[in-house]
RNA sequence: CGGGGCGUAGCGAAGUUGGCAUCGCGCCGCGUUUGGGACGCGGAGAUCAUCGGUUCAAAUCCGGUCGCCCCGACCA
């Protein structure tokens, strides 16, 4: 494979994407429409995303389970919003078995109503409740224009499914799994996020109240990365997800969902990535610290083994994730392919250091010299260590510059305009009706990303229609 | 799903009026190199997306299908 460089960002961000996406070995194209098979390096870093929203939601008590990748199509029927959402992008099996089916089998896009429906048997009793269940699945959505990570037509992802006695008990589960999102894309993915509602229009079809984080990428398009949805009595009254109470009344219970996907693999690519190439958190990277001997010849290439392999040994005990590069190949071709790949830190050992016990440590977020320092062999595991929550938090530090240095306050719908025009993000104050929004988005092509939960405070005169409005609102191109 | 572009070796491309399928990178072997993308020599690798048609002869001309990219409408 080529790794001779990479179309910049600025000349075309969609070209840069799709050239990291491969070059870096993230994924694969298929045969099959809108399919990517997602490569080991890119798989990893799932796997870390995946492992850090596992261990937060056992601590806020939720178990694992599986259900039914074939859903029956009269499931989807019982919520009517929820169907009309969903029922273009389905894929339906109809013949299994060499017959055609008497019922036809829906391809989850996802699992409201089978999880619904098994609500419905397990709980009896205020006793049962909360109910809170994750899973880890596949689900399938036939898009119509696709994009690896970002949106394919299968893709892989968590949903959490609870049931509860009160209303407010629901919405404090909604609001503490957005939390959740928020603490993983910004702790672990370095990836700020803005938390607020969605919109009656973005809403989740067949939910009482959709919550969202929105990261804005480096082409300062809005990507909607995680999803918490309040779904009140809605699928409870579908499903007949109902318990006795105290007073030996029966109630519907109150539920709740929310997602995130293999999306947030592309968030993290959009969010980071420069022109030589991808930018890894260190707390996601595959790979922390890619080790390079340097040697002119095998005198020198023995003299540095046994060096690279103590270092080696002391980062591995220490749990720092790492790989040594012996290929056959001139170190500066290393240095420009682990930079491609995004390895955080690059670690240079050669004649010179062991001499001197000391090595190189490379940057990736720093560029070039900037970025290179010597260190000493003795203790290198603390320096690599803290230089690696430094890398962490830098990585975060810029994004959030970034973002916060491209989202402009607007008065009127002239000034809203010219802020999405130039492709930066418009936060003004909203009153305007469903009508309006629409309008807003057809006529500039900007939606309204959120309802911000951090808010000024008072109340101020709408952008668009000049009403009293008493809180601002988020618009942006997005993907 | 509309409008536009494109499918030739793993990747990127050339291929004129139809006539031996080319080039660069990568890959394999040998030698020299190696602290920012090394070089020489020798090799392997292609039903030219696919199906059909025209023709003595098709990567090339005609038609269908599939897929990809870009721009719009719909979506985690």
């Amino acid at each position: 494979m080529s790794k001779q460089g990479v179309t910049p960002q600025s000349e075309d961000f969609s070209k840069w994407y799709n050239e990291i996406v491969y070059k870096a070995d993230l994924a694969a194209q298929t045969e099959v429409r809108g399919c990517i098979i997602i490569k080991p390096y890119g798989y990893e870093i799932w796997e870390g995303i995946k492992s850090g929203l596992d261990r937060r939601f056992k601590a806020t008590g939720h178990q694992n389970a599986y259900f039914p990748l074939f859903i029956p199509e009269s499931y989807l029927k019982r919520e009517a919003e929820h169907v009309e959402g969903f029922s273009p992008e389905l894929a339906i099996v109809t013949i299994a078995g060499g017959k055609e089916l008497e019922e036809r089998l829906v391809v989850r896009p996802t699992s409201e109503t089978v999880i619904g429906k098994a609500f419905s048997e397990w709980i009896q009793s205020y006793r049962d409740l909360p109910l809170l269940i994750n899973q880890w699945a596949n689900v399938v959505r036939w898009e119509l224009r696709t994009r690896p990570f970002l949106r394919t037509t299968e893709f892989l992802w968590q949903e959490g499914h609870t049931a509860h006695a009160t209303e407010a008990e629901a919405e404090a589960e909604t609001l503490q799994m957005l939390d959740v999102y928020a603490d993983m894309a910004m702790n672990d993915a370095a990836v700020p996020v803005i938390k607020g509602q969605k919109s009656n229009i973005e809403r989740f079809a067949g939910a009482l109240r959709t919550y969202t984080i929105e990261a804005m990428m480096r082409d300062k398009k809005a990507l909607q990365s995680g999803t918490s949805h309040n779904l009140g009595q809605n699928f409870a009254k579908a499903f007949e997800i109902r318990y006795l109470d105290p007073a030996n009344e029966q109630q519907y219970c109150w539920t709740t969902s929310w997602g995130l996907s293999t999306r947030m693999v592309g968030a993290v690519v959009m969010t980071h990535g420069d022109d030589t190439g991808l930018r890894l958190p260190p707390k996601l990277a595959p790979i922390q610290v890619a080790i390079v001997p340097i040697y002119k010849n095998d005198d020198e290439k023995a003299a540095v083994h046994d060096t690279v392999q103590r270092i080696a040994k002391e980062l591995t005990a220490a749990d720092i994730r790492i790989t040594i590069d012996w290929r056959d190949q001139s170190p500066g071709f290393k240095f420009n392919d682990w930079e491609m790949r995004g390895v955080p830190i690059r670690m240079e050992i050669g004649p010179k250091d062991v001499e001197k016990n000391n090595a190189v440590l490379a940057r990736r977020d720093i560029p070039g010299k900037e970025g290179k320092q010597f260190v000493p062999q003795a203790g290198i595991v603390n320096a690599v260590k803290t230089l690696l929550a430094h890398i962490q938090q830098n990585l975060f530090q810029q994004a959030e510059d970034f973002r916060d240095g491209n989202i402009h306050d607007v008065k009127n719908y002239d000034e809203f305009k010219q802020v999405i025009e130039a492709g930066n993000w418009a936060r003004g104050w909203w009153a305007a009706s469903d009508a309006d929004e629409r309008r807003v988005k057809e006529e500039t092509g900007a939606t309204l990303r959120c309802l911000p939960f951090d808010q000024p405070g008072g109340t101020g005169q709408c952008f668009l229609t000049g009403a009293t409005a008493p809180r601002v609102a988020l618009f942006a191109k997005a993907y």
